[in-house]
DNA sequence: GTCTATATGCCGATAGAC
DNA sequence: GTCTATCGGCATATAGAC
């Protein structure tokens, strides 16, 4: 039998810091905080990670694939109406950024290189989506169509979730009805 | 005379300050670093300011009030066209962004109550734009149209600053492109 | 208004025992 | 795979001399 009761592994620790990262947001995290919950000491960490920025780009690539399961998912039900495929795509961006708000923000703003997502992965996934909206604004456009999109979508998930909509209303059917507005001002 | 060589004031080590976080990110600044640019020790600056999250607060209130300035501005010239009016205050926006990412990024971020601007100031300015958009949305839209431009401007200016246009193109083009189109879709 | 000295605390990371 | 002990660093903030 082990000496010690209690053991993990790198998934379990990537998970926990994950958790932490939601629950007090990402400036608080640190290698102490980890171990302390997984009810280990700080250094024994070191046998299953590198270091804290190895386990900071280790969420920050779940993240990146638990939003692109998102993503999957939305169009698995989606009809042959490009509009309808692209609302849904936002709003599982949406749904997802409300469920994981620090790690959504996390993995949008890292700036450190280190920390960002894999270019080509993030890349493949616009050409998909870039593939739906040239059915609304043409071959020409669909890039500043696209981009358009993404910054609404993102736009408004930061501004909603730093508190800047003051004056209340349904914020998640506004957010659909500025979709559509905006998806109209390239037909 | 005074018996040490330099002086200082609580406008200057804002100012330093506010410089500092432009220059290295807000996660480097600290009070050692704005008393060493200023020639002096840390605990001197205690003389001016209370401490760190209040000079922090300083800093914010001084990039709103400069933003504000340039809203002000971008109007002076413009002509009676709401279309023209709104682009001209979005793109004061975006130029402001890319000539201060960093404190930009700081004041529309901030998490924490106490560092947030003014609600009140806030406001006002965000009534004084919906008058102009109501001239296109009409009275009954402005809210989420007026809400969908802030989203889209500060999305677009927040992709861009993080890197994640990646595919280049003429990115200031781009975005005037994308709000001409954002407001076609409320008329 | 600045200084030095210091309190206090947290952090990431390493060495080496078990 | 965990532990204890420790290094080295940097942070905010205070006390009191000049």
């Amino acid at each position: 039998m082990s000496p010690y009761p209690v053991q993990t592994d790198r998934k379990t620790i990537i998970e926990t810091a994950r958790m932490l990262i939601e629950r007090d947001g990402v400036e608080y995290l640190s290698l102490g905080n980890v171990a302390s919950e997984l009810g280990i000491k700080a250094p024994s960490l070191y046998r299953h990670i590198e270091s804290k920025s190895a386990l900071l780009q280790a969420v920050i690539e779940h993240t990146y694939l638990s939003l692109f399961s998102a993503y999957d998912e939305a169009l698995e039900n989606a009809s042959e109406d490009p509009a309808e495929q692209l609302l849904k795509l936002v709003l599982a961006q949406y749904n997802f950024a409300h469920t994981n708000p620090n790690t959504y923000m996390l993995a949008y703003a890292a700036q450190n290189p280190d920390l960002r997502a894999d270019p080509q992965m993030l890349l493949e996934r616009a050409i998909t989506v870039q593939k739906i909206i040239v059915q609304i604004s043409g071959e020409e456009k669909s890039l500043p169509a696209l981009r358009g999109l993404l910054a609404v979508t993102h736009g408004y998930i930061m501004l909603e979730l730093n508190g800047q909509f003051q004056r209340g209303g349904d914020l998640s059917l506004t957010f659909e009805e500025i979709v559509k507005a905006y998806l109209q001002g390239w037909q």
